[in-house]
DNA sequence: ACCTAGCATTTGTCCGGACATTTGACCATC
DNA sequence: GATGGTCAAATGTCCGGACAAATGCTAGGT
């Protein structure tokens, strides 16, 4: 026989509150972290609901990060709270990069290199790693203008790659993707204040000595490792990175920032 | 009667195949954004399950940002694919500053502005327009080295609040957030190169020329309005802004990168 | 032409039930 | 102490059913 229900208009789902009724519980610390919750027909007994109200309600609480199920052990509480946070989110390593569509990589010169020391720094490696460096210039197309010099690091073993790159090719860990069993599943991004060195003023049409943009991305692999790293100099007036973060709620899974 | 079950080990649960069965019509193009997927019911005759079945599938569909589903309207297809992305996230907009947490602001002076073109074009807003202007200096308390200065704008509706700045206070927004109807919906970040001026390089301990990492943040509320706009600037060598992007589904809701 | 009520359609919520699968505890045996 | 079998407990999957709520369409009245 189904329940009478209170005909109150606006009142939440009885999912949701015993959701509420659930999350109040794991908030005021009658409930901890590591603890199993009774099961869903003890729940369903003691808050006089069918188990597939009960279900729907721990369903909620496994969205917001809150509670782990797993067949045959049981549902356990994993947070306090749920996480609100801000999300930044791009579609591709490539949308990460920002460069403008109509913008070109010229490629320098190629080779292999062993870290020193501040390169190793740099890179986030140790010193005497090998590493295939391609040297490459990013121009805008309409007028020519340098809007970033590039140091691209892969390991030595995807140096094949360079054959297809400054041609009206995808990004180089799109090519590395495409032909090795290699796949993105971290890009950690440093960016910090730069100079324009000697060396460089020329090719990039700039004053030597002007600021830069220097931005460090490194490109994880499924594996943990690390099989690219770009290193690129914006000189400065050329190029403005920007990240907009909208609030939203985590699953509290360790989606925090590195 | 319950369907009999092929016993074949590691088959998916039926809602995962209906699931595949429609992302993959949707993938081919044979259900197009904008169009209505028959009902659950007929759904579930034409593929011998239960309406609970189907709506487990549409829930996973949904989940992915490929259909929306209204009651009495019914389910529309919403995108072709689901939107593969990588995610940064941070707690609170405080953690997307990435201070050092044993570093104090100290606060210089304060006081109503007018914004020059310069000055808007930087804030984001038309020549004219009033803000109250915070200008502080970011000290790490070991040692004493700045490492960055700080023009904070808020609307001039809130400038009570700079009674509360340089103590060991919660961030600007938050202490917005906290005497006010105001809440930080979306937080947009611009960095890029610039270079310390004279006017900063005393108190910031740095010679004048040096370069510097320069930061833009613009807090929106959620009636779109920006009220906060923080403009940092960070000598080379003394601070590195980091993120981590990992590889997750988005929902396709327009999640994209500003 | 406009408005309103009624109705059909659709999803949302909730129920009871049954079986499948997984897990861990317990016990017997070696 | 290790191993394997059994069983109870728990969640996962799936079913049929019923009613609520929301939406859009249609017909009739003004």
């Amino acid at each position: 026989m189904r329940k009478e229900r209170e005909s109150r208009p606006a009142q939440p789902p009885r999912y949701r509150q015993l959701a509420d009724e659930l999350i109040g519980e794991i908030r005021a610390g009658r409930l901890r972290i590591g603890q199993t919750l009774p099961g869903e027909l003890e729940l369903g007994e003691a808050f006089g609901v069918s188990r597939h109200t009960v279900r729907e309600a721990l369903r909620m609480l496994e969205e917001l990060g809150l509670i782990a199920r797993q067949q045959g052990v049981g549902t356990v509480v994993t947070a306090r709270e749920s996480t609100e946070s801000y999300v930044h989110r791009v579609r591709s390593p490539e949308q990460l990069m920002q460069y403008p569509p109509d913008s070109r990589l010229a490629l320098l010169s190629s080779g292999e290199v062993v870290a020193n020391r501040a390169t190793a720094r740099l890179l986030g490696c140790t010193t005497g790693t090998r590493w295939f460096r391609i040297r490459s210039i990013r121009r805008l197309k309409a007028n020519g203008a340098a809007i970033c010099w590039s140091d691209i690091y892969v390991l030595p073993e995807y140096a094949g790659i360079v054959d297809a790159v400054g041609r009206r090719a995808p990004p180089i860990y799109e090519l590395i993707e495409q032909r090795f069993d290699e796949r993105v599943a971290t890009v950690n991004v440093d960016l910090f204040a730069g100079l324009i060195g000697e060396d460089r003023a020329g090719p990039l049409g700039v004053e030597p000595g002007t600021p830069s943009l220097s931005v460090v991305r490194r490109y994880t692999g499924r594996n943990r490792r690390v099989f690219e790293v770009s290193v690129s100099e914006h000189p400065a007036g050329r190029f403005t990175y920007s990240l907009e973060l909208r609030r939203g709620w985590g699953s509290g899974e360790g989606w925090t920032a590195g």
